[in-house]
DNA sequence: TGTTTTACCTACTGCCCAGTAAGTAGGCTG
DNA sequence: CAGCCTACTTACTGGGCAGTAGGTAAAACA
């Protein structure tokens, strides 16, 4: 292996836990500049200040790290709806109030491009018949297709499918945010589309 | 490299088109069965009957092989997509003629997951900003988008932000489908959806 | 202060990758 | 039947890949 000199004398030490977020951090910007299949160990690590065996005591594989790196972002979007959801924990709420609801999620991700990058890009190798994230995917999409359509019953007869179309819009118009590079309004063309959802 | 050996006895000298043809059909598979990275010019080449040396007579590297598999599935989507239309062209629709049209659109993919697969998974994979592929799906996008325009102008007054979320809606609707195994009804779901969009 | 733990390195392995060079053999055309 | 075109082969190359073995030195702890 090509086990390029790490960078040289501002060569920092880190703990274990500091090492491996900024190493997740890292890899989270890599996948969603490179692609999933352009994200390698040796290259993460470089980014890093690392070499490729120094990268591995971290983490015992790519596969493990790439695990690791779902978490992370799962965890970071879990603490994001939260803060969303908010004080309105528990409440039946209001059509609009749902909506603004949705449309914070939306707003948040306008200023995070990279991390809807990357899910889209791992949500979708996923879809392989046998990949190993694939479970966590499906576990995932259930579990806020549960929320959504928690947030929208109050006021709806088919909270179940309106879920699933809010999710399917979400997804698909952010897709086509980023291919045109962020290039239009996505929480209007989102605030738009919701509303047609949301009868 | 470890060229195996070719399929034995059993080897079939074809003509330059039909040897394409067979390696194009075969390479749509690979990838919705193992996704883009999963396509190796040697694993393809066996499944061909071939060496690696014997499939890159015919395409002259990965690349080009790659974008002759995308126009091979554009050329089947237009056709379809012709079809679909069929009769009505150039006339002007009504709300439910352009439904039934969309729903045809869909109806169709549901007969062929692999190649709404393989779609979902290169179109997420151009995302990354040099891909080579992008350009390629942002004119395809361009394109699609004018015609489900076109086909719901008639009846209404924001024709081009309704077609970007009948776009966004049934490419989250199929990854949906794709994610739970074909296990629900997608053309119900997609009629449902479409529906509340063409107000 | 001596011992242990741990972050990280150098140096390496074996594998698979896309792609190439040079030759062989089957089918078509003169 | 002669010669050519082309489909396809064997055999190879250089490079990148994930991962390993074993060592070094800094921190943590006794």
């Amino acid at each position: 292996m090509v086990t390029l000199p790490a960078t040289g004398p501002e060569r920092v030490r880190m703990s274990g836990d500091e090492r491996r977020a900024a190493i997740l951090e890292q890899a989270i910007w890599l996948v969603s500049e490179q692609g999933f299949s352009g994200l390698t160990v040796n290259l993460l690590a470089r980014r890093c200040g690392l070499t490729t065996a120094g990268l591995l005591h971290h983490f015992e594989s790519k596969e493990a790290l790439i695990l690791a790196l779902l978490d992370e972002r799962d965890r970071r979007d879990r603490t994001a709806l939260v803060e969303a959801l908010g004080l309105t924990r528990g409440q039946e709420l209001s059509r609009s109030e749902a909506l603004a609801i949705l449309t914070a999620i939306v707003a948040r991700n306008v200023g995070q491009p990279h991390l809807v990058r990357l899910n889209a890009m791992v949500r979708a190798e996923a879809l392989v018949p046998d990949h190993f994230a694939r479970e966590y995917f499906k576990l995932r999409e259930i579990r806020v297709h549960a929320l959504f359509a928690d947030l929208v019953r109050p006021f709806t007869a088919e909270a179940e499918s309106t879920a699933m179309e809010l999710m399917a819009m979400m997804h698909g118009l952010e897709a086509q945010w980023l291919r045109e590079s962020c290039g239009f309004d996505l929480v209007a063309a989102w605030t738009k589309a919701a509303q047609k959802l949301l009868k």
